[in-house]
DNA sequence: TCGCATCGCTAATCCGATTTAGCAAAGGGA
DNA sequence: TCCCTTTGCTAAATCGGATTAGCGATGCGA
């Protein structure tokens, strides 16, 4: 039905000119090579009417470079947070004219090398490594251009890697309470007190932790969870309601802030009239729960950007080895904090 | 630093024979054309020790098939339906060798009709579209192979799709609450009670409506939302509650659920042992509300597998036109149904 | 011993572009 | 008029494989 493509022979058979001057002409080296106006306007008005375009694998084969970008990720794209990192990766990925291979690892390095393999064999220009929650990976040797997404080298690998600033967003979070004028009574929900109380590899606890440390904030007690979900956040709110009264909560993820709300209206304390209550990574659920939750959103749009913006840049020139870029996490002022 | 790929020819040098004998044992046709078992071993070694794989690209220009298919979806990919509709595309992808493609139109026809000669130009070997929410869409000429995704061809186009089967949920829905004694008092949340009375394009909610009709369950009235968003839900059960008292809800999807578990909350009401509660879609609340919402799930990654499943046998043989595939949608029993 | 089939392998071509090297014609200076 | 540039374009090589056609050696029957 729909008839052979057309190539560049034939563009230069209708144009009356040779491959050579058809490619030329196409490729935008026409000026420099001397070709006239009069065959250039000829060979762009019969790509025109024929609908040319060049076959990027024959393209490929012959300049090495394939347009594309792979994208690998532990279990990151089924995931909400996976998302908005893709949907970044694929709009900066757009913008430059780029194609996205996805693949999942499941977090099996055998999956990992087929993966990485097929995607060389299709000679990627380059490849974002990504994770789905923070943490430190080891990259495969001879992974050539590559960037690491939300994940940090275990063995310094001299990749570049973009994460989520959570220091600053432990900051901020602090703030927030300290703004709204709360100075005692701040309890922590799925981690602390100690920077090694939260989930085991968590890149955000530790650094979360450190960033409401370095507020000045005065925390009166905190309760830690493994895994930080809803039930556990029910949990720890239930057990610290039993021997606290909160005037403030910061919930180190929404899942446990979700848990918090339940265990605050079981408790029948209302948010934010008796406890204000603030948390981290924008969850859809987060502007769903009523009173709406304050958060500070984990970037991910941006994050997937990035990637590919700093991909680019190693492709191109030589890039400082082994730089991480930290996205900033913004807040999200909702209701559920109330000044004092 | 690492050094040059192994091409055909390296590996042809180094096991002593010609660049055709060493493709013909490496795809495997080696007996076919006579090759000793002597010499192919040889070969066979050789690229072992040397490591060697083809390059993808160059039998991708010689053979005319890439190993890769494309999925273009409207806005899916961000959304965490489409986390799992890519999850099963990407797996039964990866069972048959075969790397995924991914681009986001928004909608747009321009992006559109670019996503997808950025794709044949690769030479993908077919395209998968599709949509974010079940509807019509009106499918490109010259798309070459491809099956619609959680979507259907507004013109008819021959090509088959893959829905899911929102009818048969419908019945599932009502025969829960038949099931556990309800007869009366069921009221639905979302839509209803005329077919038309819904979201406007909204296959799923004609569909439900339909499967619950068929199902013989007698319902006692309903409120139709046009978005299906959570304070829908809260609004529309609050109203309800107003003027009626439901012994069961079915609320058309789960964030709608969400709201109507606010209101009758709000109400005093208790789920389940007041009032039941059925839904659609098995969105990850569900299972996080309390108590545990029971849902008739989306089966995404069933869809995006037999989307890859369909693609393939219509690239392989003749098969009927424009088929419509409906996979089953589950029931997930949990805590909001409560007989009577 | 000649002719023909079979065996085991390889030379050459092709896929669709890019790129290097160079050729024929026109122009310019001596 | 001759030689040398410059202009404007093209032939041919190349990328890395798959595939077709065929070549030399051996075996076998007559």
């Amino acid at each position: 039905m729909s008839r052979r493509r057309v190539t560049l022979a034939d563009l230069a058979q209708a144009a009356g000119v040779s491959r050579t001057t058809a490619s030329l002409v196409m490729t935008g080296r026409g000026r420099e090579l001397r070709i006239s106006h009069d065959v250039e306007q000829r060979v762009l008005r019969a790509a025109d009417e024929l609908g040319y375009r060049p076959n990027a694998v024959s393209v490929g084969l012959r300049t090495g470079t394939s347009r594309t970008i792979g994208f690998v990720s532990d279990t990151v794209a089924t995931s909400r947070l996976a998302g908005d990192m893709i949907k970044g990766a694929l709009e900066a990925a757009r913008e430059r004219g780029v194609m996205l291979f996805i693949g999942e690892t499941e977090g099996d390095p055998d999956l990992e090398r087929g993966l990485l393999h097929a995607m060389q064999d299709r000679q990627v220009d380059g490849i974002i490594l990504a994770a789905m929650f923070t943490r430190t990976i080891k990259v495969p040797k001879d992974i050539g251009p590559a960037v690491l997404l939300n994940a940090l080298p275990k063995p310094a690998s001299g990749l570049p890697s973009i994460v989520p600033d959570e220091v600053e967003a432990g900051r901020s979070a602090a703030r927030v309470l300290l703004d709204a004028g709360h100075r005692d009574g701040v309890y922590l929900i799925g981690a602390g007190p100690r920077l090694r109380d939260g989930p085991v590899d968590s890149v955000a606890a530790v650094e979360r932790l450190q960033g409401i440390r370095d507020s000045g904030l005065k925390i009166a007690g905190a309760r830690a969870c493994p895994d930080w979900q809803p039930e556990e956040g029910l949990a720890a709110t239930r057990a610290l309601l039993a021997e606290h009264r909160p005037k403030a909560l910061i919930c180190l993820n929404d899942r446990l802030a979700l848990g918090a709300y339940q265990a605050l209206q079981d408790a029948g304390l209302s948010v934010p009239d008796d406890v204000s209550v603030v948390s981290f990574d924008d969850h859809p659920i987060a502007s769903w729960l009523r009173p709406k939750l304050t958060t500070v959103a984990l970037p991910y749009y941006e994050l997937g950007r990035k990637a590919v913006e700093v991909l680019f840049a190693q492709m191109g020139e030589e890039s400082e080895p082994g730089q991480v870029h930290r996205v900033a996490m913004p807040v999200r002022l909702r209701e559920s904090v109330k000044p004092r």
